[in-house]
DNA sequence: TTACCTGTAACTATAATAGTTACATTTCAT
DNA sequence: ATGAAATGTAACTATTATAGTTACAGGTAA
């Protein structure tokens, strides 16, 4: 099991814009850096456009942060990309035995300490910022270039 | 996408073999408490002897817990069952294009984010323990029967 | 030695991910 | 207004994981 891909593509697809925030970035550029298909990538922006991320516009070229980069969390894209419901990160199993101890109460017990993990993954998540990313990844190059 | 019900079902086994101690739990017996097939529940049993969660012998009938009660916790058992891989719940596109400054630095930059992310939620998990489960079912069926 | 159990291989159905093709629709430049 | 260039989507494929199931080999004990 793991987390799509959407996620981090996500991040990747709104550092960009910041980055690039002079140049056209068109699905297909887009693509490009993430080495992927720009339908895929129209697919993703149109759900960070859905969850006002982005801005985009039928037949124009290029989209846009709608935020400022500090205000763009982690969860936020996390969420937008619909990668897990909310909720549903753990699955429970269903149907248990109502007539076994065990079976009629597993669910109501297990529930509430699966949600205190979710949670805490998307407290983390939402600490993190997309200007936090764009800092590291220009202080990253900035070490490289200089070598 | 959704974290593997075999957590959920690990527990459940554990919880029985304890509150049901003193009975046979047969691979027949934890499914028709579960709900499912006693090949699965084979399975998973034999995913937490590896971990030595449980003792079970081939043609001996019945399991047990393998430790105190206290000290299984929920991250055991997530381990134990295979779930997720170690700093793999969050799945990262590879191959960004190495000619872009975003491409370039991308997995460098997030992939410590997502391993907090993870830690968060396993050290989360790590402070739960089977006893809990089985304190708390106990506790629902005394609120219940004494209605 | 028979009945019962565990351990496991092999198979199916279902669902999600990632990728791809194709095309309708919209916009803008000429 | 026409064509070039985008976005927005539907439809499809391949791959993988989950969950469930059947079948049977091998161990144990009455």
């Amino acid at each position: 099991m793991s987390i799509s891909s959407r996620f981090s593509v996500g991040i990747h697809i709104l550092a960009l814009l910041e980055i690039n925030k002079d140049g056209k970035n068109t699905s297909e550029l887009l693509a490009s850096s993430v080495n992927t298909n720009p339908a895929l990538i129209r697919k993703i922006m149109g759900m960070l456009k859905k969850a006002g991320l982005v801005e985009i516009h039928p037949g124009i070229a290029g989209a846009k942060l709608a935020k400022g980069l500090s205000e763009i969390t982690f969860l936020d894209v996390y969420q937008a990309v619909n990668v897990v419901n909310e909720n549903e990160l753990f699955s429970v199993h269903d149907n248990p035995n109502p007539n076994c101890t065990v079976g009629r109460n597993i669910q109501e017990s297990i529930m509430p300490i699966f949600s205190n993990a979710q949670l805490a993954l998307e407290t983390t998540l939402s600490k993190v910022t997309i200007e936090d990313v764009v800092m590291d990844i220009v202080h990253k190059e900035h070490e490289n270039t200089s070598k």
